[in-house]
DNA sequence: TCATGTGAAGACATTCACAGCA
DNA sequence: TGCTGTGAATGTCTTCACATGA
């Protein structure tokens, strides 16, 4: 099996989104062009997308929903669980800790990391923070494979190598600077500053164009 | 001039980034590769996305850093002003209100807006917060044209349409929905539970490929 | 000699166009 | 008839390979 882009898993998981608030709803069918503009692309986008699952439609009826959820729930391993830490509760910390919780059933942040012996030992929304110290321990008992990095920047390197040796395979990352990891660690880059700045850029761009 | 792309622009943010930090510290030149390096891509393809600057670097020596930072920041319209605004206040949208308040000396949040009226009419992390009822005017009156949307998912496209029939050309959208928007709206998607879905895919990935 | 600048090749992603099926 | 599935074409981005210049 040709190994999936990143794009094409992440355009999967938005069908998988859809099509669990569909089933909720109505119909035993759906369409690659219901899909594809809930998403933002083309049918033929989504047919190919599909060609990875083990399913077929029908045409003229589209494809029978329940099947449909069921493979591609399986095909993205949403029906098995990860354990999730996040490290460095300010501000942003925070917010990710209280707003993304329970992502899913089988996806859940099941222990936070600071460095402050002032915030520690304590509770947040309903999750245990630990001190930076215990990071090795914790992670190896909880069976976590993927960390969030919500430390200023100055210490997102150490923090990864920390983590990369406690275990951890999937970084996503908020701090702004490239981390080195080896390659068997994934790594996703969330910046928010970068995002503002693009937009500011590409913005004032449909300005000058008039 | 054919317009740059989405990636070519983020790359060149880092890319000044980089040499900000760089002028600070020692040198009057800066090599292809440290910026590589530093952003983690290839050296050819830091020249390649130079080509668009219209700066030319000294083979041995590598790019005059002073005149590098000039051209880099006048051709990513870093030297205009930009005002932003930003759309619900809740745990995330406090989080970046406090830790991207200023981003830039000439890029800041200059307004906030809520729905609820017991949030309103105070300042939080030195940003007045107003009422949506009041996006139109304050918008207007700031003269912003970017917005930061932290709203729920049930009320993110009603508050894109009110930003646009204000005036706003650029959105950051933390919504986990695709936004409809003219053509001349640019939207940057931040989706930060698909960050994490993807991140447990690839790590669970790596797992089983051993 | 070693880093830049760039045509050409290659890799990757998307869209087109249409065959095939219910 | 109209929706799926997919080979082929197209488009976009990245890397290779090397001529050029200080």
């Amino acid at each position: 099996m040709k190994k999936a882009s990143e794009k094409n898993i992440e355009r999967l998981l938005k069908y998988m989104e859809f099509a669990k608030e569909k089933i909720n709803a109505d119909g035993h069918f759906i369409f690659s062009h219901e899909l594809a503009s809930a998403v933002g692309v083309s049918p033929e986008q989504v047919r190919r997308d599909l060609m990875s699952l083990d399913i077929s439609g029908i045409p003229q009826k589209g494809y029978p929903l329940k099947e449909f959820l069921t493979e591609i729930t399986s095909h993205l391993k949403c029906d098995k669980v990860t354990q999730v830490v996040l490290v460095g509760l300010g501000h942003l910390g925070k917010a990710i800790l209280s707003h993304f919780m329970k992502i899913r059933p089988q996806l859940s942040i099941v222990a936070t990391f600071d460095i402050d012996p002032e915030k520690t030992k304590r509770v947040y929304s309903g999750c245990m923070i630990f001190h930076t110290n215990s990071m090795p321990k914790v992670i190896k008992s909880k069976k976590a494979t993927v960390a969030i990095i919500t430390v200023p920047a100055e210490h997102a390197q150490e923090t990864a190598d920390l983590l990369i040796k406690a275990g951890i395979k999937g970084i996503i990352n908020f701090a702004p600077i490239k981390l080195n990891v080896p390659e068997d660690v994934f790594v996703e880059q969330v910046d928010i500053t970068l995002s503002i700045e693009k937009t500011a850029y590409f913005a004032e761009d449909s300005n000058k164009e008039k």
